[in-house]
DNA sequence: ATATTAAAATACCAATTGGTACATTTGTGT
DNA sequence: ACACAAATGTACCAATTGGTATTTTAATAT
């Protein structure tokens, strides 16, 4: 019989929602079995009744981890009513990326990225899948405010894009290994005003 | 006796030179004893008599592959002429990332700071050092060509260094996890226009 | 050449690793 | 209430983990 969520589909979730955080800080060799064990109080019987292996809890914490980010990244930006708003939505959420709403252990596509890019092609993967997205997303919002007559022509878009999303994970970086939030912030303050010179001619 | 290196200094070298790449690409975590072993030829009472722990190497190792970017920074800084240029030097040596003088694994301080920033405090703190000293560095030089009259008065300069660092930074992840080194290279563009704006009042 | 010291190898340790076969419990449709 | 399947726990596995005490080898000063 086809319930709302079987059993084994949530014990899943719960699996996820309990290691999301530890794969986040630890990264993947970092995290061990015990760890998931000991998060979600079940056993690795258990555990391996839901998960092929452990690479497959961490395909889904990461995947949990993104779509929590991306959840309110999509809200926020379908309230914004300005393409320069709507871009600057990015900046907000990272910007309080202390907050419950994100994911315990900072930004998962930088933890990720930069755990698995010599050590998991798997995790990898998935990392740049959402950088490339992330990275569509941005320019077509810049090629939305263009063609709405907000922004200049003759941008380089991608170079906008991916400078944006640079300076994010890059604050985000120095922020938290010098444990001084307010350089995301200043780092965030030049993300906003790439946004605005495409406006202006300047 | 004392000789131009003690024996141990020598093995030390040693250790350090053949398992930095491997620090660098697998992280603290994902690198073990045996990789160290491995790389070396050595065994784990040799490296052991050289250093107290696994963590001791892995310290060294982090000053090793720093140190390494370091020296041909200083050195292409003191050629340069002009401020920008010696600010551009930043941008050029993360460019060639991928050539040999670079540390195998990309950018130890990315590296090290993700990785250690919620496992390991005493790498956290060293990755943090750097960061902090590379931001001083730059924001000398902002100075010192606001002083020479080549850069505008108002800067943000505090603001400014850091995101250079973190379009460095997150460039470099960038690259490296969708495998396009022209990410980088656009990235590094915006680094270059945000050095040029500080001579023009635009 | 020899005594002494320094360095490296050997052989071991308990604990933990990721993973699995199988038994047991729990849930579910009839 | 019962049978069946799904989910979970138990008990185990070989391999590896970081680390150390002790022996062996190599270097060095006299």
């Amino acid at each position: 019989m086809e319930t709302e969520l079987s059993k084994a589909a949530r014990t899943r979730q719960f699996i996820v929602e309990k290691t999301a955080g530890i794969f986040n800080k630890k990264g993947y060799a970092g995290t061990s079995l015990s760890d998931l064990t000991e998060a979600t109080g079940l056993t690795k019987g258990s555990i391996y009744g839901n998960f092929k292996n452990k690479e497959e809890v961490a395909v889904a914490a990461f995947e949990y981890n993104t779509a929590k980010v991306r959840r309110q990244t999509r809200h926020l930006i379908d309230q914004a009513s300005t393409y320069h708003d709507k871009l600057m939505v990015y900046a907000q959420v990272y910007h309080r990326f202390n907050a419950a709403s994100f994911p315990e252990g900072g930004c998962p596509i930088l933890n990720t990225a930069v755990d698995a890019d010599d050590t998991n092609p798997v995790l990898k993967e998935k990392a740049a899948q959402v950088v490339i997205n992330w990275k569509k997303r941005i320019e077509e919002l810049i090629d939305g405010g263009i063609t709405a007559g907000e922004f200049k022509t003759g941008i380089d878009v991608a170079q906008t894009a991916l400078s944006i999303i640079a300076l994010i994970e890059g604050g985000i970086m120095i922020a938290k290994v010098t444990n001084t939030p307010a350089s995301l912030d200043k780092v965030l303050k030049t993300v906003d005003a790439i946004i605005t010179r495409l406006k202006t001619n300047l």
